[in-house]
RNA sequence: GGUCGGAUGGCCGAGUGGCUAGGCAGAGGUCUGCAAAACCUUUUACAGCGGUUCGAAUCCGCUUCCGACCUCCA
């Protein structure tokens, strides 16, 4: 399906048409996590947001591969060589191998991302499996020019690369700006220049993830890894490359300079960066104590929350605000979301009821039109949802029988709904009732109805009420009686 | 301090020159035994000051406030 899409080019600061450099081939590299600690929800929100681009890409017809890192090597804690492994910080505080800490939270990142029904990317490879790919990337910026070594470390050359490349291309800034707002840091005496960055560190003899290299035993630079991955899976040049917007300055920027010191080119067309989900206005991040994990957000187990909230209406909530835009979290906010959520998946589940009639009173195809439209606009998925409110209204009129529809754009109706919801939003309804539960409820409906039948409305609202309780909401209609989960 | 971004109605959140965003909340109505749901109608906006324009939430300038990055961070 040929579609006029437009993303947002952090490169250029400006929507750009989308058209892939090998259609319908599509690359697309990811940041992934750092796997020492839990995935926090300011985290999810960024895969969330790649989600919903992979899934549209996808249903455009587009052949997405999808790259996402999984960075398990352990990055230093400051820019200094004083600074400690995280990943082996941790482990040797809790007495446990590197890996078995790599392992316990890069299963649970999996776990939160299918919980919050992101689909898996094509491939997810991981930094410590790839350490021969980076050195030889290190070797080949040492034949290039742009890196040194120093006693063990391999630094790259920022200054030396800006004379003939232009470093701040992706944050705008140039080297002069950069050079006089570095803040002086320890360890850096081994560096030529402020700007420098790690390629290779020399391990200390206490660290414990460690490789050879032909500089001697030590591990790859914080920036590396990406350059790698992305370069053996997606080539020397690919489509979309993102991460959140914190990557910008340091992360991105240094990955665009190791791909191009080492390739000469710019590793990818169009730049993508995601928003920060904030508390209060602020950051969510774990230094600031300010963040809190999936299950507390499911539970409600959380200073911060009133209850919890199922993870599709988080998904949904996240989709509704753009995903260059910061998004505030708050129970307000979730509150009203949850309820918006529970109206749109409401009017989803009556679509299959809906009855077609001769005449037809609405341009369905229209309304469709429109929600590729906002998908179009950047990935617009707030208005694709202000649109799909538009057709629950619909959907929700003709099964009052106040709108008639006919069998075409019923089935219309439908294939918007699904492509929409649940291939591109990916929502999904979360009831999860067994196979008898609907006919014990509606065998109760009926004793109900005889009793209502019989003007006992004693008994038919004791009933109302005692399912209301329990979790269960009757609705009369002229149709007759339904009910739905609360 | 430097760079960048933001400020929209009670809450959240779209929208970049004229055309209803949407959700939640509030008000009125239809329906109903009563509710609920649904549907219809409806109130409350574009931080402040100036400028450009026939016309600005939208462009420009200044002011105030907030945030991000500059140090690992999605």
């Amino acid at each position: 399906m040929k579609q006029n899409l437009f993303v947002y080019n952090t490169l250029t600061r400006k929507k750009e048409q989308f058209e892939p450099l090998n259609a319908p081939h599509v690359g697309m590299y990811v940041c992934g996590p750092t796997v020492y600690s839990d995935v926090h929800l300011g985290n999810c929100r960024t895969y969330i947001s790649f989600d919903l681009i992979f899934r549209y890409l996808t249903h455009l017809g587009y052949k997405v591969r999808y790259v996402r890192n999984v960075t398990d090597a352990g990055h230093l804690e400051g820019d200094t060589d004083e600074g400690e492994d995280k990943i082996s910080k941790k482990a040797k505080l809790a007495r446990l191998e590197p890996m078995e800490i790599v392992q316990k939270y890069t299963v649970g990142f999996r776990e939160v991302m299918k919980i919050f029904n992101n689909l898996p990317p094509s491939i997810e490879p991981t930094a410590t499996g790839h350490i021969i790919e980076q050195i030889e990337l290190v070797k080949v910026m040492l034949d290039n020019g742009f890196a040194y070594e120093v006693d063990g470390s391999v630094y790259f050359d920022v200054e030396k690369y800006n004379a003939t490349h232009d470093y701040g291309m992706l944050n705008g800034r140039n080297l002069e700006e950069l050079l006089n707002n570095t803040r002086t840091l320890g360890g850096q005496q081994e560096k030529h220049g402020k700007l420098d960055f790690a390629l290779w560190i020399k391990a200390k003899p206490e660290h414990l993830m460690k490789w050879p290299s032909p500089w001697g035993v030590g591990f790859p630079g914080w920036h590396l890894e990406c350059s790698a991955m992305s370069h053996k899976y997606l080539g020397d040049q690919f489509d979309i490359h993102g991460g959140g917007l914190d990557l910008v300055p340091t992360h991105h920027t240094n990955e665009i300079a190791q791909n191009v010191a080492c390739c000469g080119k710019n590793p990818a067309k169009y730049w993508v960066h995601t928003n920060m989900l904030t508390v209060n206005g602020q950051k969510m991040s774990k230094s600031l104590g300010n963040s809190f994990l999936p299950d507390e957000l499911f539970t409600g187990n959380n200073h911060i929350l009133n209850k919890g909230y199922s993870p599709m209406m988080v998904r949904f909530f996240m989709l509704q605000a753009h995903y260059r835009s910061t998004l505030d979290f708050g129970n307000e906010a979730m509150e009203a979301s949850e309820k918006g959520f529970k109206r749109l998946m409401t009017a989803f589940g009556l679509l299959g009821g809906l009855k077609a009639s001769g005449a037809n009173e609405y341009d369905v195809a229209a309304l469709k039109q429109k929600c590729y439209e906002a998908m179009n606009d950047d990935f617009n998925s707030p208005v694709l949802i202000a649109e799909l409110f538009e057709a629950s209204r619909v959907i929700n009129s003709v099964h009052a029988g106040k709108l008639k529809l006919d069998v075409e754009n019923i089935e219309l109706l439908k294939e918007l709904m699904n492509t929409f919801v649940i291939d591109v939003l990916g929502l999904k309804d979360e009831h999860t009732e067994n196979e008898e539960l609907p006919k014990v409820l509606d065998f109760i409906v009926k004793l109900r109805n005889e009793a209502k039948g019989n003007k006992d409305y004693a008994t038919s609202d004791r009933i109302r009420d005692g399912l209301q309780k329990i979790g269960f909401q009757l609705k009369d209609s002229k149709e007759g009686t339904t009910w739905s989960k609360v």
